[in-house]
DNA sequence: CCCTAATTTTGCGTGCCGCGCACTTTTTTG
DNA sequence: CAAAAAAGTGCGCGGCACGCAAAATTAGGG
């Protein structure tokens, strides 16, 4: 058997792949410009042509739907990180891995920025963001407990978490604030995580109590 | 006007936090035991001797009403932080207030470690697990924020970010194993990041293909 | 080419949920 | 104590997740 490069997959594992990705840009385009609230499931799948109960076999929500392309997204990392030199020190390749992986696809889309913004306000969706998150987390410790040795399984999910809380806090302040860059953004926090946590430690200690304060309790928004 | 102690809070205040206290407990305590998927939020209202129409007044999920402990946990964390001397270096102060924040309540109560355990496999809750830690995350910035003076908001949040990272896989690392202590736990990996990246460096490079591998694309759990 | 087994899609029914709305009950205030 | 403010409640609607079984599609030989 030669090696079939076009049907590599069963025909049957590329529809459903196809289909599985189409419904996620289904939803993901709707939710972008109706407002997540104003997608039925029913939409999504009448956009991609197939029954409503079918989009329940690929997902169990359209917001776990709409965040699958954030677990897509990193798909590459793994591969990514092991492809890393063989003598580079674990952190550099790491850094290097996710940088590499984020720039493959250019500046996230500017034009959407605003419609992004309030559909992160959509508290489900948050959810099921961190979700994503937190699978891409498992991955990339993993990643790195392969790629080291029997190593502290424990450190490698603090590595893993610390990362991806960087890449967070740089996208939401990518789509917070109206002009500032992903990229620079998220290699300025990873290197601040290298150096350890001293570096806040300058500054004037502000006493003043009139300082915005969120309540916590209430709506935890 | 005297200072009225009891009713230091206008009554109406009081039953609303109580209420609000009594239905998560509620939810909590039967989830725990039943599993939340044999919760329906008519029985949690019913627990508490309340309207099922009033329950969604306070949470809008019987998983945000689970979750929202998580959230009153952090409660005096702000507080906590706050009250450090003056002097003291931030991160060694934010470590303290966050270790302090959990002695208060000594070890998570091992007997339900098991139940916990399976209750945390529910994804919908999960996501507002860390909806829940995400809410806390904003305040501790706001906080770290206001110690110091106007340093890059940014660092700030990546910081309480971190420590959140920290918080949640000390945590899960503690249900998921049957009896390494949390605390202890913590403090090692706080101690982690204060030192940054560079402790993971050494180890044996696993080229080993035949280690597990998690799909990611498919179920993200 | 066709037949059979495996797998996917689909339709239908059920139980539950979130929430808007209007109404009742309770608490506050003057 | 009466009027106002706020919380609780009942009802109803649109929607969602999912189990189940029938129909459609694909795979792998004869």
């Amino acid at each position: 058997m030669p090696p079939d490069e076009p049907p590599k997959l069963t025909l049957r594992e590329r529809k459903k792949r196809e289909a599985r990705r189409a419904l996620a840009q289904a939803a993901l385009r709707l939710a972008l410009d109706r407002g997540l609230e104003n997608v039925r499931v029913e939409d999504i799948a009448t956009e991609v042509g197939v029954s409503p109960r079918t989009f329940n076999n690929y997902f169990s929500s359209k917001e776990q739907a709409v965040c699958s392309i954030v677990v897509d997204r990193h798909e590459g990392m793994r591969e990514a990180l092991l492809a890393r030199p063989e003598g580079e020190p674990l952190w550099e390749a790491v850094k290097q891995a996710v940088i590499e992986q984020y720039s493959r696809e250019g500046e996230p889309d500017r034009a959407y920025v605003a419609r992004i913004r309030e559909l992160m306000g959509q508290l489900m969706l948050r959810g099921e963001f961190l979700n994503a998150h937190a699978a891409v987390e498992r991955v990339l410790a993993e990643t790195i407990a392969k790629r080291v040795g029997g190593v502290d399984h424990l450190l490698c999910r603090l590595m893993a978490a610390t990362v991806e809380s960087a890449v967070r806090v740089a996208f939401v302040n990518w789509f917070m604030t109206e002009g500032e860059p992903f990229l620079p953004i998220l290699e300025r926090l990873l290197d601040e995580l290298a150096t350890g946590m001293p570096t806040l430690t300058g500054g004037e200690p502000n006493r003043n109590p009139n300082t915005t304060t969120t309540p916590l309790g209430e709506a935890l928004c």
